[in-house]
DNA sequence: GTCTATACAATGATAGAC
DNA sequence: GTCTATCATTGTATAGAC
């Protein structure tokens, strides 16, 4: 429905330079600070161009938001895809370097910006917008669930078992990582981005082995001391 | 200096009643689409009370915030006193399940607001406020430090070594719990808090126990499979 | 000291001319 | 598609009543 658009080369460039400054300006200040009037003088368009294209502020940080989260998925399933290339059934280590390194590259990228965009991340999470929520959880849904198959393959190839614990227990300490994850990589005073990722790859790898198999109903004793 | 602050009973109710109201009314919408005016009407209050009780919007965000974080505080150490005096060297899951207990507490507790604090929490780490992360580190930096020390004693315990990871990594590795913790008590979805909290012990407790010793160059094998 | 009424500049959004 | 003009609403500040 819009063909013009792909049609003439450098048609609507205002859109993409209100794109452009709007990344840039929530990268430095945040969502909530940053005006469209800002926005605007900054991409040297008029003020009501952003309704025009975007409908409203918050479309339009949706569509910021978007073009980052689609790059980031695309290099996480990449880096999946690699993992599985080199053993069949993945390491387990691998699946989540997979995960958590994209992220992490956001850090050291972009012009001191990187770590905003995980801020922007955990926004759109702690946020009641049901709109912002859902055009992630879209986009993520179907990341999370290549990802999960994924575990769920590598922790099977550990045991040699035929047994591997249930999706949805691997589904919820995925959201543990990916929790850990956006919370660590949020941090502003973070100190060495690339030592904390591959930590948090170990600590990651350590409590999805400590999952039981399904149906087992051995458990380790609880009692440690004395 | 607010002696008669404490001399009269029910003095400042207004103050009390804006309280009262702001955290019902953020927790229901969310920071940025309360307005003052809708948090005043709701306390049957001025508009103008509040920036003559607490300064400003920001201000009184923090104030709701501090309330609550130091009632989460107190509880999580009333309950890692607990976890101590049960075992002198404590036990890493108690030590853990102090910690997370709590925050899942807030969960079923309130009138459906619970978790809506979580996400105010996340949305305070998320946001750029200098002031509101500063308020909440402060307070977060102490019982951080008390549950770190409790880890590092609880894994110096099990292993019966003199030796135990280092207070860095383990603060790193508190900072994974919470950002898991965090995370997925934010999720207005979430089903089971009670089993996600304890999943997330379990989660937590085998990640701490992968971290190496001190000074041991000793290092697992990376490569597992063929 | 506590509270109220009122005014102010700035914001997101919209309508209509071009 | 773009722009100017304009709107209602926001957080904040001030003057003054009790």
């Amino acid at each position: 429905m819009r063909f013009n658009q792909a049609f003439v080369s450098e048609a609507s460039g205002t859109r993409d330079r209100i794109l452009d400054a709007a990344e840039r300006l929530f990268a430095e200040q945040g969502f909530y600070v940053t005006t469209l009037r800002a926005i605007t003088q900054a991409a040297d368009a008029n003020l009501a161009a952003v309704n025009y294209h975007f409908g409203s502020k918050q479309a339009l940080v949706i569509a910021v938001f978007q073009r980052r989260l689609d790059e980031l998925s695309a290099d996480r399933l990449a880096r999946l895809d690699q993992a599985h290339a080199r053993h069949d059934p993945p390491v387990l280590e691998d699946v989540l370097d997979a995960f958590v390194y994209p992220a992490m590259a956001l850090m050291g990228e972009r012009e001191a910006g990187g770590h905003r965009f995980m801020q922007l991340l955990m926004r759109a999470y702690a946020d009641h917008d049901e709109a912002l929520h859902g055009a992630i959880s879209q986009e993520y849904g179907h990341v999370m669930r290549r990802f999960a198959q994924a575990v769920e393959q590598a922790v099977r190839g550990e045991t040699g078992a035929t047994q591997a614990p249930k999706s949805d227990e691997i589904r919820q300490y995925l959201d543990f990582l990916v929790g850990a994850l956006t919370y660590t990589m949020a941090d502003a005073n973070l100190k060495n981005p690339r030592a904390t990722a591959s930590s948090l790859v170990t600590f990651a790898a350590a409590g999805i082995r400590s999952l039981p198999p399904t149906t087992l109903n051995i458990q380790p004793t609880q009692e440690t001391a004395s």
